[in-house]
DNA sequence: TATAGAAACCGTTAAACAACGGATGCCCAA
DNA sequence: TTGGGCATCCGTTGTTTAACGGTTTCTATA
């Protein structure tokens, strides 16, 4: 029998690698290789002409992220099954990935046996979703959150200053470092409250940091 | 030739099971069990009475975390070589880590091969650490911060706070939650500025985060 | 039984932040 | 060529946060 072909999608080597060993085990997968990022992604495939059956896919990446590499695989290789793996499991983000085309969701605290199942799941019936990851997306269909339902770009000027967002740095400051006057900074401020449905300064802290884009 | 005993502590399941799976391609060591706290870590050490020449270990941890763990280490088994494996590269966590008995400091984007000469090292020089991580202790040697030396003790009340300061919420509201006047909360706010070198919230928020005091 | 530390509370002032409302110039794509 | 998205800038108002100074009560323990 044909082993389904996975490659792994984490910027943390020794977490991808460790994941490696633990699929070699898995008797109908094998991993391909493993990437760093999105864009490493991007340029393994086009070069390789591998393409896997699956991505396991990390989300907070500093490159490319899941939710970016999701998507271009959605458009590119739409075969292709993405298994969204997160340290995360806010609505958002499981929201987001399925959204950008990922067919299942697992968080890192799970049991390698139900990696199995989930992916097993996935090739089988096309998706697989733990039972609290569905139950977030079944909340969410009531509150309807327009936002959810947009595809949320945030412009480059707007990551950097998502960025600083997670620093100590006063709005001042950061107008400072990346040369600009502070009410431009407060604009990019009130941009990302309106996408991202937030109303704070820590709001945009904790979402720069829980998806990667502190630290850059 | 017997093998280094190791027990890995890491509250994400599936990374656990999987750096089992690297190690396990080492000569010279060899998993004994994982646990996913340092809680648990201390209910396994004594119930089995087997305890680990090496113990790897995960920093941000929701119950007891890698500081913590570390510390408990240090003076009940001070034989235990403890090697931090941390998302982090920044210099307090380092410095703490090391100051609580870590003999050793990797990052998880660590090339498995970089693991065991790690590992070997530290059994054969009794520590290791990768040059970035030195660099960091001694640039701080020469900033010659106090906080650094001292025991930080995060009352729970703190903790409790610290949870709250990683949310959209005033303090006015983190008041209502905590059933106290804001004023107090202010104060906890006051003390955490004090005793981890911050000045703003969001600094808290930061903080809380990748110690892993949010969600909790 | 002192004492230390935790938890709770308070007042004032200045700076930073958030919510409104705007405007201009630029470039790219329909 | 026209419009939309991006980057830049501005004013006003009110709230929140931060820095400074304190006090009282309770509990654990040296």
């Amino acid at each position: 029998m044909i082993k389904h072909t996975i490659v792994i999608v984490d910027d943390h080597i020794l977490i991808a690698k460790a994941l490696r060993g633990i699929i070699a085990n898995f008797e109908d997968f094998e991993v391909l290789y493993e990437c760093e990022n999105g864009k490493d992604l991007q340029k393994q495939i086009t070069s390789k002409k591998v393409v896997p059956n699956i991505v396991l896919l990390d989300i907070s990446m500093p490159v490319m992220d899941g939710f970016e590499t999701a998507s271009w695989l959605k458009k590119n290789h739409p075969k292709t099954l993405v298994m969204a793996l997160s340290m995360q499991d806010d609505d958002q983000s499981v929201i987001k990935m399925i959204k950008n085309g990922s067919k299942g969701y697992l968080l890192k605290n799970t049991h390698p046996a139900d990696l199995e199942i989930a992916l097993k799941t996935m090739v089988e019936n096309g998706c697989y979703y733990p039972e609290w990851a569905a139950s977030k997306v079944f909340a969410s269909l009531g509150i309807e959150s327009k936002k959810l339902l947009e595809e949320i770009s945030i412009t480059d000027r707007e990551k950097e200053f998502l960025k600083y967002s997670a620093t100590e740095m006063s709005y001042k400051e950061i107008a400072e470092n990346m040369i600009c006057s502070p009410r431009t900074v407060e604009s990019y401020r009130d941009n990302l409250f309106e996408k991202l449905e937030l109303k704070t300064r820590v709001g945009l802290a904790v979402y720069a940091i829980k998806n990667g884009y502190d630290g850059i």
